[in-house]
DNA sequence: TCACGAAAAGTTGTATGCAATCCTTGCCAT
DNA sequence: ATGGCAAGGATTGCATACAACTTTTCGTGA
């Protein structure tokens, strides 16, 4: 797969992360075709890795929409955050060298920026920023097995995590964990970046689902619990899409992409 | 992607879990599309597929070979089934019907059987069940982000962990664990299964590669470790392969698959 | 003899055409 | 009026043809 396929990978994502596509959405194969200008060839190719990835979902004859995640699913994906990703940041802590230090002071610094509350609050610029402030440290982390079981998850997270939903003070909360991390990861703590990394996930998933494990009560008693079958119900969002005209979309920020219950 | 596709998806799987195709092997689409009667197309669409389970290792315009990982990749994938597996089984234990249950029993019973030192001891169809145990008790936990990021370890380790390499003492002991999990399971107690299955790892992972965390001197000061970059160093294990000759290759139990260095 | 380079063969990547499946719309019977 | 059913349209899945890249091999020159 090379530059038409990874090309049309990388316009997805972007447009998927960003919001302009909202979740739910139908991906048509034509339709993203001849916008991105490619055959559908690479564009089969491109859903494929994207939904390995857990952007979108593909059900067999009935193509490809935009992943969406229950609020249960969206439990369970913090406690697999919860599990892995401080773990990986005490890991990546003494491999970071001063370069890469450097560089998530500065995604931390322009985060803050870009995050704090008034007008010119750019939420949607946080979602990238993010994403590449968490890859930097899970990369570092030096594991690709662990670095494959993340990045699904925090990918589908990141997206849900579209910072629209933050109450003020915990988003102040979640910008200033990452100022911690930079301050424990440049003074070689990786116990203490590893202890910031667990309340900063601790903070997301209050705000995102009600806060507490909900360890108590949790089985419900849903019998068989069919592995893994789509779940997709009916999620056609607006969009009505005639033409060409994806440009004007991309400015609109989701309001509640993600969630679906 | 559907009946082909899934088709020959299932059919690499089998084959590489078996052992048919040695860890390592080239898998050249035109020879495999002739080999299952398919086009290029969905044998590309498994191989995307495959690779992204972590079975195979795509590079662009270089093709696919079937995945190795170094011991120190093993020593990371023994690392995150550590940090999840145990987890996974505590979860699954009260969701557990009594016909999944039974079937755990069957399993267990069949490994005990058929992994019993002496002639006619079947290593290979260990692999095979062993990874319907496990993965029973992974979809059984109810969590498809965390059934998703178990499958592709379980998947690799349980490949590397061919059972060829164990010691009499250990593979019996593993197998004990299997019998001791259902038992677990059956009286509805997670936590002793999750402390067995805990135990189960350390023990594989005592026979794969050497006991023990290393938790000292890990880093080794390997400078950037750029990401995640394709390291498939020559991995070109024999198999001249001329013509369709793929059948008789079934039989041959690769003896030290998956481990590279 | 070795190194460098170019051509050729083989393989992967992309585009397009056709077949199979699914969804929608309209009609008919109950 | 509502439920079921059939035909049409639309979309996905697969196969094949062509283009681009990679690797190998052979030849030439130092």
């Amino acid at each position: 797969m090379r530059a038409a396929a990874e090309q049309a990978a990388q316009a997805l994502r972007d447009e998927i992360l960003s919001g302009a596509i909202p979740s739910g959405a139908r991906l048509g194969e034509a339709e993203l075709a001849g916008r991105l200008s490619v055959s559908r060839t690479p564009i089969r190719e491109a859903l494929s890795r994207l939904a390995a990835e857990g952007l979108v979902e593909i059900q067999p004859n009935r193509g490809a929409r935009v992943a969406s995640w229950s609020s249960e699913q969206l439990r369970d994906i913090f406690e697999l955050r919860l599990r892995l990703e401080p773990y990986a940041v005490r890991q990546a802590v003494p491999n970071l060298d001063a370069e890469q230090i450097a560089e998530l002071d500065e995604l931390a610094a322009e985060m803050m920026r870009v995050g704090k509350p008034g007008r010119n609050q750019n939420l949607a610029a946080i979602v990238e920023l993010n994403r590449r402030f968490h890859g930097l440290f899970i990369d570092a982390a030096g594991s690709p097995p662990l670095a494959q079981a993340l990045r699904g998850v925090t990918h589908a997270a990141v997206v849900t995590q579209n910072f629209h939903d933050y109450a003020p003070a915990a988003l102040l909360r979640s910008l200033h964990h990452h100022v911690e991390m930079v301050a424990a990861a440049r003074a070689g703590a990786g116990e203490w970046a590893e202890a910031i990394m667990r309340a900063h996930l601790y903070n997301a998933r209050a705000t995102m689902i009600g806060h507490g494990p909900e360890e108590a009560g949790a089985q419900e008693a849903t019998t068989g619990r069919g592995s893994e079958g789509a779940g997709a119900q009916e999620a056609t969002t607006g969009r009505g899409s005639e033409g060409a005209g994806a440009q004007e979309a991309t400015t609109g920020h989701a309001t509640t992409m993600g969630v679906r219950a």
